[in-house]
DNA sequence: CTGAAAGCGCTTACAG
DNA sequence: CTGAAAGCGCTTACAG
């Protein structure tokens, strides 16, 4: 480790204020000449009293800067206005926006979300869980880099409310994923909609549900355009690698037995494959048109040309997730089961759509 | 959006154990047969007693699943055991594995670290930290996308110790930071010690406070091989197409020209030279070694061949943070100052190392 | 060795 | 309309 900025030892605290310093309602009850609990109804909006005192301590607080101790509001109110995000993706894709979006839209609402990274050691997710219970957070969602697996989460020991996200929903709980079904439909019935006929699929793992259905939201625009499925769907790794596999396969066809369209299962594949068409004078979007899933920026905007790809929301199913959590603590009710949202289309050029037509 | 799993009302909540029914040291004392006071010091180790009756209490305490309110705690300790992260690069390349580094760190250390994401409005930032102020976090790491931005935080006003991760360090602060020269100086070092000689660099935009040191980080290693500069450094975007786009540009020049290697300045910029001098069948490393920054591994695992590139250390990164801010916390004293933290070099196909040389 | 009291910073009935 | 009291769940001096 490489030190520099020597010198004095560090200024954390400017003009001398100090935390423990900090000014509390009593000071701002002194200060306004009023009890405790007159100053805490005036602040809070509560009781009845006259505008004139009323405004009279709020502005004295205001002027003190004061700000009212959360924890101490808390442990009498039983709710601490905090949620705890539990996520097992490290590896960032998905997490990132959903706790993007989980965390802004509670913001906005007054609570604030612990992060939780756990690899899939049970050991930690179980001292996670632990410190998300002694922090009496109001509730927890849990969300993970497979919408078919569970996490190691012992639940039925949780003393709060749980929203599962991008992740395996239990029986009788409630969970958030994409609609992948939907929005390979989407995907597909674009490429119906431009002309193109013989539209080929190439996707990851058959083990993923999201390959499953990802493959029937393909079927089903087809059946519903009378047109076939061109040859059954490939299915490999979710890697660049196998898209340029699968690209170099169709290179070798001949030209009139190829398909006009292809969609990637997602754009690591896209982006593979169309390195392979492109590598062997084949043109994306006249020749083959390309759609991907994900909307992974990185990789969509920077395929040549770029990507026309499926967007899964990540940001708005933290979003909904939070939301809902929110009326799970406040006791509203809330239907169990599992929600697909939309997913958008995102156009941009290897799917052939003129810019114009690109709704 | 789509419903699934429907009917019955979410059952949240599982064995009837409600939150409100959590079991406090009141009950703890009264099962043990003791006052409340001396349950507490029995739990916390505390005071004198003896063993048996200590470890009566605790077997009590742990028969009950008692778990001690932090809130509660944090309340008369002046301490909550709680960190914020305020963080602005919701793009996702460096804040994940920096806040997974810090959230495992932490969690070890009974910390937990709220999420703060900010775009960059100054009113969310504001609220923030207001939020984190209410809760009472006991300091603030404020992590960015540039290490030579700040953030538009106004730090003058917050009460407690801050620290500073990939992002500007204002004077007097604390921060952390990757050491780009370092990492360069060994990406190159490496090539030179693979007999390469005439060593070009393609690296991002000026403006940038890490394009001048992985520059220098380049000089510095030539110099010391007593080997000339290949060219200037060739500056334009950090982009997959500038990459592209330089790559094209050596593809002319006579072969005798060329250089025998180039170090980017970020994996994609690699990518890119190395997708365009892979399409004019100049051979990486053959006849070209390439070296990236960065170790995305998305980029640097893809790319054909897997390319050798500099890791920063993120998590890393992220873990040594949150340790000094707890000192900071602790009173303890740390010397201003930014911190620049070893880069690691991730040795893989694209330099032309054989594995057996891959130390 | 053990317990009663005060207090952390707030809110909420409940009397005046 | 306002304030004294009790309490949220703990810990920490301070007496016994």
């Amino acid at each position: 480790m490489v030190e520099s900025g020597i010198g004095a030892v560090a200024d954390v605290l400017a003009d001398g204020q100090d935390a423990s310093l900090r000014v509390t309602i009593k000071d701002v009850a002194a200060a306004a000449g009023v009890s405790i609990s007159t100053a805490s109804k005036a602040l809070n909006e509560r009781g009845r009293m006259s505008g004139e005192t009323r405004e009279r301590i709020q502005a004295v607080a205001q002027k003190m800067g004061f700000r009212p101790n959360a924890m101490a509001r808390a442990l009498v109110g039983q709710r601490s206005f905090t949620l705890g995000l539990l996520t097992n993706d490290t590896y960032g894709r998905f997490t990132l926006p959903i706790a993007a979006g989980l965390s802004v839209a509670m913001a906005d609402r007054g609570v604030s979300v612990f992060l939780c990274a756990i690899d899939d050691d049970p050991e930690r997710v179980r001292s996670n869980i632990e410190a998300m219970e002694d922090k009496r957070v109001d509730g927890l969602v849990v969300s993970g880099k497979r919408v078919d697996r569970v996490l190691p989460v012992d639940l039925p020991t949780v003393h709060m409310p749980v929203v599962y996200v991008n992740a395996a929903c239990p029986d009788g709980a409630i969970g958030f994923v994409p609609d992948d079904e939907g929005g390979a439909y989407a995907a597909v019935s674009h490429l119906v909609e431009l002309g193109r006929r013989r539209i080929a699929h190439i996707t990851g793992p058959r083990s993923f549900s999201a390959v499953g259905l990802r493959e029937q939201g393909w079927e089903r625009a087809l059946s519903e355009a009378a047109l076939p499925c061109f040859e059954e769907a490939l299915s490999g790794e979710w890697s660049e690698r196998f898209g340029y596999e699968a690209g170099q396969r169709f290179v070798t066809m001949a030209s009139a037995d190829r398909p006009d369209a292809v969609f990637c299962g997602n754009d690591q594949i896209a982006r593979g494959f169309i390195d392979a068409l492109t590598l062997s004078g084949i043109r994306v979007p006249q020749d083959i048109a390309v759609v991907g899933f994900d909307n992974w920026e990185i990789f969509a905007a920077a395929t040549r040309p770029p990507l026309t790809t499926v967007d899964m929301a990540l940001k708005e199913l933290g979003r909904q997730a939070g939301i809902t959590l929110l009326d799970l603590i406040d006791g509203k009710p809330v239907e169990a089961g599992q929600r697909r949202l939309a997913c958008r289309l995102m156009v941009r050029e290897s799917c052939g759509a003129s810019i114009s037509s690109s709704d």
